[in-house]
DNA sequence: CTGACGATTCACT
DNA sequence: GTGAATCGTCAGC
């Protein structure tokens, strides 16, 4: 199942987010594990759901028509850093930023399985129990994991914030691509499938469910 | 300095 | 399924 780890896993090298094509990117770390270590305490979730921002010409991007702000302005940096931005005052969207300096490419993380260090999830998110809204939707999993705004523009070669593979891969057949949520406001950019899921994993956010 | 708005979530009907 | 919350960021004055 997709809960299981193996003992070998391996953090992703920095020419993976280097590429070109931040829609490969996007559907490759369906998959791969989010990993975060914050005063010594390990969390890890298996990334389900991601979303591809496809620089100066993606409408929905922060960096569309090569917008540059003090906060946006890490996705201008090299592939392998993190932007986290916040979203109606109150959530924290995790980021990858990928392709090559002054390319602002960026993949959001929407939605993870947690697979270690739940009990500290279940604290940061003051929840009970584990359950499927502990992870789902890009607010969740930044708290889950305890990322903030004050984690954006990290690297993620070192060791506090990486994502890393344990050789799981999910079928081809089990991941679907759909259009984007939220971004209205995109115009024709909307209906770009530039969204990738597993298929019927309870994690997955929208509207069904 | 001011006003408008968002890559969302949660409580409630 | 619907609607309100909520505040940092940005553009414009």
């Amino acid at each position: 199942m997709l809960n299981k780890v193996d003992q070998n896993i391996q953090k992703l090298p920095l020419s993976f987010y280097t590429r070109k094509d931040v829609l490969l990117i996007a559907k490759e770390l369906l998959g791969k594990l989010l990993v975060t270590c914050f005063d010594n305490k390990i969390t890890t979730a298996r990334i389900v759901e991601t979303e591809a921002y496809n620089g100066i010409t993606d409408k929905a991007s922060h960096a569309y028509g090569g917008r540059k702000t003090n906060r946006n302005r890490i996705m201008y940096a090299n592939g392998g850093h993190t932007y986290v931005y916040l979203c109606y005052g109150i959530h924290h969207l995790f980021n990858v930023v990928t392709n090559r300096e002054e390319i602002p490419h960026a993949v959001l993380i929407r939605a993870a399985e947690p697979v270690t260090g739940i009990p500290e999830m279940l604290q940061r998110t003051q929840k009970i129990k584990p359950d499927h809204t502990l992870t789902r939707g890009p607010g969740n999993v930044s708290k889950a994991l305890g990322i903030s705004t004050l984690h954006s523009g990290f690297s993620l070669l070192e060791d506090i914030i990486f994502i890393a593979d344990d050789g799981f891969v999910p079928e081809e057949t089990s991941i679907l691509s759909t259009p984007r949520i939220g971004v209205d406001y995109a115009g024709q950019d909307v209906l770009l499938p530039y969204r990738f899921i597993i298929k019927d994993n309870p994690f997955v956010s929208g509207k069904k469910k």
